[in-house]
DNA sequence: CGCTATATCCTTTTT
DNA sequence: GGATATAGCG
């Protein structure tokens, strides 16, 4: 039985316990929200309700392992293992398989990622001889994501006044035009990019009532986490499936609301109410992971959002050391004080390098950061770049698999008739894709009937090309009969990909042949597991999940005891000791593109506001004074984010009154409650003896007792001793507003009176 | 046709 | 700085 009582809160509890009908969860970080689903589900399951017969929707698939593992030992693996448990992508791509014929797909369809996307997206460009710098494949993609996103398909866009009017007025009338070719293109090849995964679900729930009955029946019970981050077209399939029984929890904070890039819709939580009258409401209220500083401190941020569900959130855990704010005069310096600082910790607390996480707002900031971690032999694990299944070596390999699945695979096809190299070049490939296009069918289509277009290519050309259709038809042939991991080495090997990397003895070369080894283990796992659970261990079946793994996925056990590098977004949910925010700069935290829009700004915020909550013990951020951006040397503010902070609860952040002010990121139109452009902090306390206007910085090395200093947060005071060595050496001071403080010198930012001349 | 050297563009965030 | 497009040579 599971042990409701020890492990949750009263209101945890109520959640877990009434497991019929609608129930919202919505709470602060860190309250235990995730820790109410998989209990609920755990709860369900000693109930006796079968596993199959749930249905839980979670941000990402780690999650969902995770979520998993922990119901199992709940409730015991074999009644945890047949949960409909993942996100929303692989749960309805699993569903889309088996109806696939119903919309025109086949069971095999291919997924493409966002590359395949842009990469189609750029040959209809071309194909409709527009200006590729007007439509950017990235664009465009946005817009037809965004639109799918809210369940507008081409045919709607192209009608939508409102959407034309938008992209006419954005010099971009054709993206409908686009949209339209892109769809077509997709359907032709038989292919589903992500947000086709959430649409065609939809699409399939609209147009074929029993189908959706038969689902409806089939989920008794569905929770969904993350809630707050559920788009328009996920909300309607939760919706629709729900709509019966009515059987559905969600938790979520709106606090919490970081995608709104991909469509999220705040509403959906906050309409809830409406869409399920006589729900449940649970609110939790005491955050269980961090320090009551952190919590305060996060609470404070958050505050100044207009759009908000006020919350009430409290800690009762020891308060903890205040936020420091690390300054560096340039980005290495910054990543250089950071591995300091996580040396020193670890040392001195004796914490392992996995309770320390390094956020950061873009990729791009990884870089600087693990090569100061290297320097300093600190072991560390970046997510985000780019996943396994990402590397040139890997999508090559994966693409062959992929053509052999389904060869109307447009992209797989384009990827591999000419790697490795056989002769077939870029003229070639531009005359099939003219074709083709003018008879309105596939590549590989063509390819099997090239006689029936005679004179398009050489003799020797076609020979070559007849010779390729040939190797794939032969892989299909294979993948027919043996496993995944027979197909997939025998491909590896006749289609040249192993000995074309063989013959490369640069250390990429060497690094090319393990990455295809390691997909080789990869398959050969899969069928392993596959046959012992007596589960399908062909080669389509591989293929399903790969487009939607990420590199959370592949993570390796020799990864456990290392420093997390990761950015904010993909840090939701989790939890560390120690977390460091890196690059607390105006224009990239927030983001320069977020700066003119109120709401952007506000979805900012609450990005701060979840990196804060991730930290159990203790948060430290850093900002540099100049920084490397695209190649260029820029010098960037402090950001408006560390001045929100309630200074009470920060260490280390004062920025003395400049001559003048920076210039301000508002126009006089936009107005904004509480945040202010600059950190130009005026000293609250009026200090006869100290003229704030002359204050320079000093070292700790020079302080000394007797002296008058000037701290940003407890203003003036007088030094009263003196003692530790180096890097320990402690001032205390007297603060006439503030009593008496111990100053750790190291990292006290202190400031005298300048001599006037 | 294939390879390499040079120019150009970009950059939030992700399933 | 990094990925990608293009030019130019072998
Ligand atoms: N009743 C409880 N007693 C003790 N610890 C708890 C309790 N509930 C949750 N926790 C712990 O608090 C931490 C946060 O819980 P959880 O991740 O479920 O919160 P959350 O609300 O989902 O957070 P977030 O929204 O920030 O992702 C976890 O370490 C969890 O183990």
């Amino acid at each position: 039985m599971v042990d409701f009582i020890n492990e949750l809160n009263e209101n945890q509890r109520e959640a877990v316990v009434n497991t019929e009908g609608p129930t919202l969860v919505i709470a602060g970080a860190g309250s235990g929200k995730t820790r109410v689903l998989t209990y609920r589900i755990a709860n369900l399951l000693s109930k006796g309700v079968p596993a199959y017969r749930i249905l839980a929707l979670t941000f990402t698939n780690k999650a969902a392992r995770e979520m998993q593992k922990r119901i199992a030992t709940l409730v015991g693996q074999g009644n945890a293992a047949n949960l409909w448990m993942g996100t929303f992508h692989s749960i309805f791509s699993k569903i889309l398989r088996v109806e696939a014929e119903h919309l025109g797909y086949t069971s095999n369809f291919t997924i493409y990622d966002s590359q395949d996307s842009k990469n189609l997206i750029k040959s209809i460009v071309k194909d409709l001889k527009l200006d590729d710098k007007v439509y950017k494949p990235n664009d465009v993609l946005g817009r037809i994501s965004m639109a799918k996103n809210n369940l507008v398909v081409a045919q709607a866009y192209a009608q939508s006044a409102k959407i034309t009017s938008a992209d006419q007025a954005a010099k971009k009338p054709m993206i409908s035009e686009i949209y339209k070719y892109y769809q077509a293109r997709c359907k032709q090849s038989d292919v589903m990019d992500f947000d086709d995964l959430l649409l065609q679900t939809n699409i399939l729930f609209r147009d074929f009532p029993e189908i959706l009955e038969k689902y409806q029946k089939k989920f008794d019970y569905i929770l969904v986490d993350e809630y707050q981050d559920t788009n328009y077209s996920q909300y309607l399939i939760i919706k629709r499936l729900a709509e019966q029984h009515k059987n559905i929890c969600v938790v979520g904070d709106d606090a919490q609301s970081i995608y709104s890039f991909r469509g999220a819709r705040i509403e959906n939580i906050l309409n809830f109410r409406n869409d399920y009258p006589g729900y449940k409401l649970c609110k939790l209220e005491q955050n269980y992971r961090s320090t009551t500083t952190i919590v305060d401190a996060a609470n404070s941020i958050i505050s100044r959002n207009k759009e908000q569900i006020p919350k009430k959130t409290f800690s009762q855990n020891e308060e903890g050391d205040k936020i420091r704010v690390m300054k560096a005069l340039s980005d290495k310096e910054e990543g250089f004080q950071v591995a300091q600082e996580i040396f020193r910790i670890s040392q001195n607390e004796q914490a392992e390098f996995n309770n320390f996480a390094i956020l950061y707002r873009t990729n791009a900031q990884s870089r600087i950061m693990e090569e100061a971690l290297r320097k300093r032999n600190i072991p560390y694990k970046i997510y985000g770049g780019l996943s396994f299944y990402q590397r040139k070596e890997i999508k090559d390999l994966i693409a062959y698999l992929r053509l052999t699945i389904n060869q109307n695979d447009e992209e797989a096809l384009k990827r591999i008739i000419n790697y490795p190299r056989r002769g077939i070049g870029d003229t070639t490939i531009d005359k099939l894709k003219e074709v083709a296009q003018k008879y309105n069918v596939s590549i590989w289509t063509l390819l099997c009937n090239l006689n029936k277009v005679p004179g398009m290519v050489s003799v020797m050309t076609a020979a070559k090309l007849t010779h390729f259709r040939q190797l794939i038809e032969g892989f299909t042939e294979i993948a027919k009969e043996e496993n995944a991991y027979e197909t997939t080495y025998r491909v590896a090997k006749a289609s040249g990909i192993i000995e074309d990397l063989s013959s490369d003895d640069t250390p990429e070369g060497v690094s090319r042949r393990e990455n295809i080894q390691e997909l080789m283990n990869a398959v050969k796992d899969f069928c392993e597991t596959a046959y012992k659970e007596g589960r399908d261990d062909k080669l389509p079946a591989f293929l399903e999940g790969v487009a939607l793994l990420t590199d959370q996925d592949s993570e390796k056990p020799e990864d456990n005891n290392k420093v997390t590098l990761m950015t904010i977004h993909s840090a939701k949910g989790l939890e560390f000791e120690n977390v460091f925010i890196v690059g607390m700069e105006e224009e990239l935290f927030p983001a320069q593109q977020s700066a003119y829009s109120p709401s952007a700004l506000e979805e900012e915020r609450r990005l701060f506001y979840v990196a804060l909550t991730r930290a159990e013990k203790r948060v430290i951020m850093t900002y540099s004074t100049s920084r490397y951006k695209n190649g260029n040397v820029v010098y960037p503010q402090p950001s408006r984010f560390i001045a929100e902070i309630d200074p009470h609860y920060l260490d280390g952040f004062f920025t003395p009154a400049r001559p003048s002010m920076g210039r301000s990121l508002h126009g006089p139109g936009i107005q904004e409650k509480v945040a202010r452009p600059n950190i130009t902090l005026q000293p609250k306390v009026e200090v006869p003896d100290i003229d704030t206007s002359k204050l320079v910085p000093i070292n700790g090395e020079q302080i000394i007792p007797g002296m008058v200093i000037f701290h940003p947060n407890f203003g003036p005071g007088k030094v009263i001793s003196i003692d530790g060595l180096g890097v320990n050496k402690k001032a205390k001071v007297m603060f006439p507003k503030h009593g008496q403080k111990v100053l750790l010198l190291k990292f006290a930012k202190l400031y005298v009176q300048g001599h006037t001349n």
